[in-house]
RNA sequence: GGUGAGGUGGGUGAGAGGCUUAAACCAACAGUUUGCUAAACUGUCGUACCCGAUAGGGUACCGGGGGUUCGAAUCCCCCCCUCACCGCCA
């Protein structure tokens, strides 16, 4: 949720970031301007009706003890009217904030400076690439195909004992599963994010904190019973260990990792670009989360996707980064960069990591804050990224190392599988 | 699942219709003193919003939502959460 203050503050800047996503941004700013001018206008007349009824109030407490008994009626018939005026108003504060709060969750983050403007994937900007498609196998087969033949991977099993979308991984494959869970944790835990182990549901709140709600309530698997949603990732536990938090500006940044199991229903999602392991119900995935002070964020993020650039070429895995347009960015980013791993037999890019910053939109919905200097409380930025999630990562190391016969890990992995080669 | 006890500021915890502007203590911060640290003393010390150029003023908030009353942290109703014990259980 975009600050009130700024959109006060700041409103031009924030139109035109916000066209930068194809939204109609100045109809919509001047909705939320015109809705908080009305608000305002409402609170101060009451607060002014509140303070004549607690005055009155109290002078008739004093009349009352000194046992003037007259004046005293005539001050609780002017309290009457007063009070109809009070509900009145309250309901109209109510109704006009409602109107201001639903109008601001429906906007998006304003993009950052740097984002071009863009209307999808087509006008995303490559910012790097390592490593070259042309080098890889040429005859690959895809990795589902792979995966069979080394009875590493069963889908038909997984349909069996819960649907399509939730695979068995077996054998080596399951302990290259382990292995990579691992090598991530340890590589991250080596840069100074901290490990932690977050529940794998979570209540309503958590899911509005970090903005999957309401927007995205469909995407996620509910259990009634208990009204707790399966985490889509381990962004929204993690980050919500932090609502309602006020931090010391010493202490900052946090730097936490957390593998978890990610559940998405992917609702209508079909065909063969969501063949094998491209798209799953469940997988797994190894999650950086940063809490910022505001004047850092930006250097984080780098920070961020430079981690994330080493841990795939540690893997000998072709990649390229992508700065994403204002269209294609996701709902609560001002930045994100896609990483893209390519795969070989597919003959395309498939994303293992997207990192972001969130800048104070999140914090703002979670009041996620920090004391500054003049002890001020003021939003903190938040950002998360991928540092991996397995499936696309196991699908390109598949395709992209078989001879044919056996498929040869990246020398980082040995000493976590046990083995240098699935066969 | 059963029974009971509770939710008050950063923490502990008093307050039981108007003398609360939420006591007191601890923590924190600033100052005085001081070789340094500590101690002592003095002061500051919740959040959000509104008005105001500033100084300052106002309103709301005692788990959440309703109600009674001129007036509610305090009384009534509903809900949520936490803790303890019992039962079951990896």
């Amino acid at each position: 949720m975009l600050v009130l203050q700024d959109i006060r503050d700041h409103k031009e800047r924030i139109i035109e970031a916000l066209k930068k996503r194809n939204l109609d941004a100045d109809a919509l700013i001047n909705q939320v301007i015109e809705a908080d001018a009305r608000r305002r206008a409402i609170q101060t007349e009451l607060d002014q009706n509140r303070n004549e009824a607690n005055s009155i109030g109290k002078q008739v407490g004093q009349l009352q003890r000194e046992g003037r008994k007259d004046e005293a009626q005539i001050l609780m018939q002017k309290s009457a009217a007063l009070k109809e005026s009070i509900k009145q108003l309250t309901d109209q504060l109510r109704e006009t904030e409602e109107q201001l709060r639903e109008l601001l969750l429906t906007i998006p983050n304003a993009p950052a400076a740097l984002v071009k403007p863009g209307k999808s994937a087509d006008d995303n900007e490559i910012v790097a690439t390592w490593g070259d498609p042309a080098t890889l196998p040429d005859d690959a087969l895809p990795h589902w195909e792979i995966a069979k033949k080394l009875d590493i991977i069963d889908f038909e099993l997984g349909v069996k004992v819960t649907g399509s979308g939730f695979p068995v991984y077996k054998g080596k494959g399951a302990r290259l599963q382990r292995a990579l869970i691992n090598y991530f944790l340890d590589y991250n835990t080596r840069a100074g994010y901290q490990e932690v182990q977050p529940p794998h549901f979570v209540n309503e709140a958590s899911g509005f904190g970090t903005g999957q709600l309401p927007d995205k309530e469909g995407q996620m698997y509910y259990i009634e019973k208990d009204q707790l949603y399966a985490i889509p990732t381990a962004e929204v536990p993690v980050t919500n260990f932090y609502r309602d938090v006020i931090l010391m500006e010493g202490e900052l940044p946090h730097k936490l990792t957390a593998y978890t199991p990610c559940f998405r229903r992917e609702a209508g999602s079909y065909g063969a670009h969501v063949r094998g392991l491209n798209r799953l119900h469940q997988f797994d995935k190894v999650e950086i989360v940063v809490i910022s002070h505001p004047e850092r964020s930006y250097a984080l993020l780098d920070e961020m996707v430079e981690h994330v650039a080493g841990l795939l070429r540690s893997l000998g895995l072709t990649y390229r980064i992508l700065r994403l347009c204002g269209g294609d960015m996701g709902f609560a980013s001002a930045m994100t960069y896609d990483f893209e791993v390519w795969s070989a037999a597919q003959k395309r890019w498939l994303e293992v990591s997207s990192v972001s910053n969130f800048e104070s939109f999140q914090a703002n919905r979670l009041q996620l804050r920090f004391k500054d200097g003049d002890g001020r409380n003021r939003l903190c930025h938040t950002l998360n990224g991928s540092s991996l999630a397995l499936p696309r990562v196991v699908a390109a190391l598949l395709e992209n190392n078989f001879d044919g016969q056996r498929v040869h890990l990246p020398e980082v992995l040995h000493s976590y599988t046990g083995f240098t080669a699935i066969d």
